[in-house]
DNA sequence: CCTTGACTCTCCCCTTGGGGGAGGCGCTGT
DNA sequence: ACAGCGCCTCCCCCAAGGGGAGAGTCAAGG
């Protein structure tokens, strides 16, 4: 019989642990004093805490190992946990790798920038958004305005105020003219609109990740975001796969306010 | 004026969160209203968030993040706390990597034992040993025993009680004859033990990882476990850097004692 | 103006796998 | 018999919030 001092020892796993793991079911001491209270364990008790600390090493919760150390285990049971703990590091894996990437990313930025970067790229997931809207292929990027008024006007005449604005971009890259935008007012839940021959009540569809950023300043300088964004989602190997959209965090019809704020997002996914 | 509420929508941080960071001083909102206690949050204090987002899921915490956006902090200690972080992925991702290996290493042992496998394979630093020891070739493995009576009547001569036993095989792989042998007794601390001409006291050398199993059971059918272990190193793309160690926990002079009990220790790295 | 329902506040407990330490006995060697 | 270490339980701590209680606040409709 072993103290718990010895028994430590013996393992290389501290008293600390060994108590938390009589506590928890995963290892009782061979015998306990009950006078005292002392643990004593017996050596070939050893291999059981060896077995504990392979499962550990493979990634299992203390809970998840007393399931897979109890007598009724299966052999079905106890694949299917090891095929779920592989899938599970195998995303894992991916996702440092992606992480890892993206700190390669901003270090490159920074030596080209010679600063902190200006903006700061943030993947979301992106929900369904109901919205009513115009869409028209417009000569200019600038000429969106004309829309929202449209839209405010429309939600006027059913006696609803101003919603916040977001515009859809439906072209792929940059264009010089002929822009296929559509311009959105955000309704709640499931408020009841009237939509008419131009304006369109609909759910915009969801997505599983967009890279976004927050920009400040005039609409006359937002190409210089457009373009920082865009180089973040090929040096992090992803690709564009929808529309992007301009939330109007904070604005107005002015086209060089430098108060204004406006988020990008560009549906990606991994390449 | 945001409230929290409407804060959090807009950024996809939970209120929860938003109050950790006011509390841990990432993010204070722009103003508090000192009678209710409401947090109100500025349009722009979305720009910060989203960089303290961006830094976390590089896989910074929130303490380095906050001395990562303090203003003082220089470029060469952004790139440097960037590198590190890169190190640490990349170390990170190995280790990963190799857990992963070991699940599919346990399936396969599953697969073709065709139940959970009889052995536990633990890696474990091994630390310096100071020793008394003789070595010496002998005809076989079971022959050792007697160097140990040797290693107990020396000390005995010295007053000195007999100690746990371990040996050292030296040889590379399995010997039918001319087994180059070291019985061992594990000597404590700094303790002063008199050498001999056959008998030498000395400091055995420290290994960053050992490979180890624990084994119940005769000394005939150890072999087997032999196997297991050299499998395992093999399954796990590891090699074997340096001579075994037998420990014997629970032993005597029998050779087929069902309760003895053995750990087996191969040092190891990755190939 | 009042009420109601949705928000928000602080405070407390919970999660994992133990680490650190206080205060109080137990064991062991001399 | 005593000293010194070993062991016991109990409590607090870590990170990054989640869940909920109880109480106060805000905005809109009647």
């Amino acid at each position: 019989m072993l103290k718990i001092g010895d028994f430590s020892k013996l393992s290389y796993v501290s008293i600390k642990a060994l108590r938390l793991y009589d506590q928890k079911g995963l290892l009782k001491p061979a015998q306990i004093d009950h006078a005292s209270g002392y643990r004593y364990y017996a050596a070939n008790q050893l291999a059981r805490l060896n077995r504990i600390l392979a499962l550990k090493d493979l990634g299992f919760s203390l809970e998840q190992i007393k399931t897979l150390l109890a007598e009724q285990v299966s052999l079905e049971n106890l694949q299917g946990m090891l095929r779920l703990k592989q899938d599970e590091l195998h995303r894992q894996l991916k996702q440092e790798q992606a992480r890892l990437v993206r700190v390669e990313a901003r270090l490159q930025q920074i030596q080209q920038e010679g600063t902190m970067p200006t903006y700061d790229v943030v993947l979301k997931p992106i929900a369904p958004l109901r919205v009513a809207s115009i869409r028209e292929t417009l000569p200019d990027y600038f000429a969106v305005g004309r829309l929202y008024g449209e839209l405010i006007e429309h939600l006027a005449q059913q006696g609803k105020a101003e919603r916040p604005g977001m515009t859809v971009w439906h072209d792929e890259g940059y264009q010089e003219s002929n822009v296929d935008s559509e311009a959105t007012a955000i309704l709640q839940g499931d408020e009841a609109v009237k939509g008419s021959n131009r304006i369109q009540i609909q759910t915009l569809p969801a997505y599983d990740q967009a890279a976004s950023i927050v920009y400040q300043g005039s609409y006359l300088q937002m190409p210089a975001a457009y373009q920082f964004l865009i180089q973040w989602i090929e040096a992090n190997q992803m690709e564009i796969i929808g529309p992007n959209r301009e939330f109007y965090i904070e604005g107005g019809v002015e086209q060089d306010n430098e108060s204004y704020i406006t988020e990008i997002q560009f549906p990606v996914a991994k390449a």
